[in-house]
Parts: C-alpha cells; sequence; structure tokens
DNA sequence: ACGTTCAGTTGAACATGTTCAACACGACAT
DNA sequence: ATGTCGTGTTGAACATGTTCAACTGAACGT
C-alpha cells in the first residue's frame, strides 16, 4: 500500500550509513557485504547497484576519517614553530584514527593496489588526498620560521607524503595508543623544523631545493591551498 | 605398483615452482590456487597441506626476483661514486622486475598487509629485505666518498626504505620501460650522494645524524653486511 | 599374515566478493 | 483501463581462497 520504493540516493546512502556503521562496530572483514545489506534491509545484489564495490565503501569511510581530523586538527592548531604544528597534527590524527586501529590493519591491504580506488594516488582517493593537503598546507602557511616561498608547495607535498607514511606506521604498530608512532612524530616534527631553517642555508638551499623538487614531482600537489 | 607417493619436499617444490611458472605466465590473479594444483597434478587440499597460503608463494616469487636482483647489480657494480653505485642497483632492479610488472600491480595489494607475510616488514619477508639490505649495504661500504661510520648503518636503513620506495613509483608507473621510474632514480641516485657530502659540513651532521637515526629506529638495520 | 601408524592425498564443502537475468511497481501516454 | 517504460529490487549463481573429515598406502612391529 505504502510505497515501498526509495529514490537512488536515499537507499546509497543508506546502505554507505550501514557499512561505515558495521565497519566501525566489526572491523573490516566481519563486515560482510551480505551481512551489511541484511543490516540495510536491502538485497545483495541492491547493495552492488548502488555501491561498485565493497572498496568504494572502505573509500568512504576513509573519507569519514579524514574529514574529521581535519577538523580536530583545525581546532587544536596554535600559530607558532612548524615542527609543533606538525606534532598537533600528527597526534591529531593519531587520535581520529584509534577507533580504527583494528580496521586500519585488516583493510589497509586492499588500500594499496594499484587499480584499487582505495590507493592513496588513485583518483579515487583524491577527496581524501585533498583534504589532507589542504590541512597540511594550512600547517605550513601558518607556522614561524617562515618556509621560504619557492620550497613551499613541494613542501606540501613531501610533508603528504610523511603524513602517509606516519599512516603506514601507525597501522603496522601494536602498542597501546600506539605509542611509538607518537614517539616517531615527537621526533619527526621538529626535525622538519630544523630541516627547513637548514634549507635556508647558502649551503643546504640547493640540495634542500633539488630534494622537495623531486619529492613534488613525484607526490601531487595541494591545489588550492587554504579557503 | 610404481610409487605414487612422494616426499614432502618433493611435493611442495613442485607446488613451488608450478606457482611461480604460472604467475609469471599469467599474473597473479589469473593463477588460481585450484589452476596451481592442477597444473601440479595435485588435489587442491594438497596444495594447502604443504603450501600455507597462495601469499606464502607470493612471498618465493620475491624471494627468487629478490635473488636475481642481488645478483645482477653485484654483477654490474663498479666502484666509484655513491650516487652512481645506487643509479645501477636501482636500475638493476627495474630491469629485473620488468616481466613482473603485471604481477606487481595485481598484487601488491597483498603485499601490504601487515598481518600478511608479504609485507616488507613482516618477519616471512625478513630473507628477502635481508637480502635488499645487504646488497645495499654492501653498495655503501665500496663507495666513495667514504661515508662517515656513525651514519653508515642508519644510512643503509634509510636507502632500503628507499629501495621500497623506488619499487612502489614501479608498481605504479605506467610508462612502457618504467621511464617514469628510471627518471626518478636518475634524479635521485646523485642527490643521496650530495646530501652525504652534506652531512659532512659541520651545520648540517647534526641533523644529518638525527634524521637518519629517526629512520634508523623505524626500519631495520641490515644485520651482517657482506661476506 | 595382520593390525597400527602416520605422512601424504583427496574432493567436497564453506565463506565471501561479485555478477546477472528476471521481477515489481509507480508514472505516464493512449 | 491498458500497455509501455524505466528505476529500483531480488535472489540465485559464479569464482576463488581456504578448511576439513575421510581415505590411501607404505613401513613396521608382532
Amino acid at each position: 500500500m505504502a510505497m515501498t520504493r526509495r529514490t537512488a540516493t536515499e537507499t546509497r546512502e543508506l546502505i554507505r550509513a550501514t557499512a561505515l556503521r558495521l565497519f566501525a562496530e566489526r572491523g573490516y572483514d566481519a563486515t560482510t557485504m551480505r551481512l551489511v545489506a541484511q543490516e540495510a534491509g536491502v538485497a545483495v545484489g541492491n547493495a552492488y547497484h548502488h555501491v561498485a564495490s565493497k572498496d568504494v565503501l572502505v573509500q568512504e569511510l576513509y573519507l569519514e576519517v579524514n574529514r574529521t581530523h581535519v577538523a580536530v586538527a583545525r581546532e587544536r592548531l596554535q600559530p607558532g614553530d612548524l615542527g609543533e604544528r606538525l606534532r598537533t597534527t600528527w597526534h591529531a590524527a593519531l587520535d581520529v584514527f584509534a577507533p580504527f586501529h583494528r580496521f586500519g590493519a585488516e583493510s589497509i591491504g586492499a588500500a594499496v593496489r594499484p587499480g584499487s580506488p582505495a590507493s592513496p594516488f588513485s583518483p579515487a582517493s583524491a577527496p581524501s588526498a585533498e583534504l589532507a593537503r589542504g590541512l597540511l598546507a594550512d600547517v605550513v602557511d601558518g607556522a614561524t620560521p617562515r618556509v621560504p616561498a619557492d620550497l613551499r608547495d613541494d613542501l606540501v607535498a613531501a610533508l603528504w607524503l610523511a603524513h602517509l607514511g606516519v599512516t603506514a606506521a601507525w597501522v603496522h604498530d601494536p602498542t597501546p595508543d600506539a605509542r611509538r608512532t607518537r614517539e616517531l612524530v615527537d621526533a619527526a616534527a621538529p626535525l622538519v623544523s630544523r630541516l627547513v631553517r637548514l634549507a635556508r642555508l647558502p649551503v643546504a638551499h640547493g640540495v634542500a631545493g633539488d630534494v622537495l623538487a623531486l619529492v613534488g614531482r613525484w607526490a601531487p600537489h595541494p591545489s588550492g591551498g587554504a579557503a
């Protein structure tokens, strides 16, 4: 009697929300597509009609986590030393990632396969990557000591790679509360600051520029910067 | 009448060889465990009795490829500049990897999942990693300019990470003959040389040591070095 | 001879990501 | 009313990695 049909967007959102909830509750492996469909009250085939693959749902989760990270980091960031700002940013990431550690360990595998939409370099994860790069650009721009203008873009690209590195370390980190990774961040962040300072000296500026240019050619640049 | 049974090692080797052949012929996805079993003339269950999982077979392939790489690189290496030696080493890697590009793109996904034995950091791939680190240690030790002794171990660890980076770039590189990755290598190798030279200056030695120490704490060291 | 043992072997069965041909039903023209 | 159309939906079917209980046969003690 009542209309049983839904609009495509509604169903898709229903599936997405269900999947994200289940991911958080039970991890990647235990979140079966059949379970997602059942919990969402749709047929398996229907889920696949609206969502291309399980990878896409992972992707949606990454995006949501990234959004939260950016929000939390922006709230905590204070003007000042670049190293300190990086430290804040990365600790914020670890705080936001925390509930998904089990998930990360289980699913990151799918996230690095080149064809897959979950690879950080793939076009499908461009939104997530762009979010992170935008945040890092702000971190750099609002920091003292001032970063040499000619290095700025490439530095942001390099920091994004470093961010991926921190994430990778976190995934492999079995210590409680990611203590090891936090130590890494605490040691690495001030080092970045020192390296930037070093890059202003004439002896080092050339090499620094070349290193960053190389990295920049291989990692995507932030497109917009801050709003 | 004749004995149909085989020793465990024989069967295992048969399965291993068949799998490696099929991997090279048809890539990762097309090499089904059922196909491996069939081509090896055993039952599926038997294959699993001798080989824990498909990942393990991938691992065996990695090991074989690594062995070849080390051999080829050792043959080509000439005494001289560190950058040039790195260039030789990495180009050798790309040459050896070449036939498996399709394979790499298909299977690397499984190679980065932390639990999986295929992760470069996992104990299961320690032999492969050790092989590569040993080679890089030789590259460093036989190079001029002489690398400061206190940096040597950590530098090798860092170069191993760089080697993983080169591999990752190669996996994602769609250009013919991995041209893009070769450009990366051609640019990165001399930079390493310059950085090492820079690290001898008093202004930079401190930071360089700290950076390498940080990397060294996070990447495994070579255990033995050259024979 | 006969039973026991045990390494090696078998194939069916299971779980899961994914595909597909068919179905349901509201809207809309006639 | 009736037929047509298209979006949303269904569940069975498929491929594949993996598991498991049962089987085989050679070796060996008695």
